[in-house]
DNA sequence: AACCAGGGTGATG
DNA sequence: CATCACCATGGT
């Protein structure tokens, strides 16, 4: 279904369609991306450091292999659903999801590490994202592990941190989150919590494992369980989107969205930031 | 069951 | 320059 080439130390992607990689990487769901201007962008997944560029449908991924691709970047950027199907489906369900569907609809749920999914929501609560980015960027560079010929640094594993006090977080300047982010790792790295485990489980018992980790709510679970666990009927509720249901969706509530009811929030989400008009 | 702290920053006026 | 809000949660 893809056309894949290979030059040199890149590869690229053809035909990917119903990615948007400004809407994708800044939409609110992972910190790790670069806009380094001219639809060229830069950012680390798992041990990997790479620039991409998607331009007339061709996606191109520098350093990469078509192993490469296979192994990792194909799932992230999700490339095997059908988004402009599920778009289509939202969209007779409600004119308005249609509407917040249409304004950005190159967005697409990556499949990120669970881990990281789940300390990067555990970080961005009650914080807004230029700050969640800088926690986020001290946290690798203090604890991860820097890639082999690049300035990145790979996000820190669960075994890189266990152990680690407050203190020990004080540079990250987190604040009141270093004690959650510690308390994940402790019940993680301790067998408490099993996250391979996580992704079996129906979705009410995952939810309420996650949620046993102090500043783990219902918010953070929700986001961890869509971005982490490619589980795509959560519907993550924060103020914006407490605010959207009740003045675009009266009367509607997010399970009338059926199973992609996660795409779903990512579309009105992105709609309702970029139109705040909308609630004068 | 309402409130409020915790840390810091960007946006707003 | 002050104030507010912030992809929330836990504790009181």
């Amino acid at each position: 279904m893809y056309e894949i080439t290979q030059k040199e130390n890149s590869v690229q992607i053809f035909p990917v369609t119903d990615l948007n990689l400004e809407q994708t990487l800044f939409c609110g769901q992972c910190f790790r991306w670069k806009n380094l201007g001219n639809n060229t962008f830069c950012g680390v997944v798992k041990n990997s450091s790479v620039t991409i560029c998607l331009e007339n449908s061709v996606l191109s991924i520098t350093p990469c292999a078509e192993n490469g691709f296979e192994q990792l970047w194909r799932q992230y950027f999700d490339l095997d659903l059908d988004y402009a199907k599920i778009r289509k489906q939202l969209g007779d369900i409600h004119p308005t999801l249609k509407k917040a569907a249409g304004f950005s609809p190159g967005i697409r749920i990556l499949r990120q590490d669970p881990w990281e999914a789940l300390c990067t929501f555990i970080i961005s609560q009650n914080n807004n994202i230029p700050r969640i980015t800088g926690i986020i960027e001290r946290l690798c560079e203090n604890f991860g592990t820097r890639i082999e010929n690049s300035d990145f640094y790979m996000f820190p594993t669960v075994q890189q941190l266990a152990g680690k006090t407050p203190e020990d977080l004080a540079p990250l300047r987190s604040g009141f989150r270093a004690k959650y982010i510690l308390d994940a790792v402790e019940k993680i790295n301790s067998g408490k919590l099993i996250l391979e485990d996580i992704k079996n489980l129906p979705l009410e018992q995952a939810k309420e494992q996650l949620m046993t980790i102090k500043g783990v709510g219902t918010k953070v679970a929700d986001c961890a369980l869509l971005f982490g666990f490619h589980r795509l009927s959560c519907f993550p509720m924060d103020v914006w989107m407490n605010r959207a249901m009740e003045q675009l969706f009266p009367g509607v509530a997010p399970a009338d969205f059926g199973e992609y009811a996660g795409i779903a929030q990512q579309y009105i989400f992105h709609y309702s930031r970029s139109n705040p008009q909308l609630f004068s």
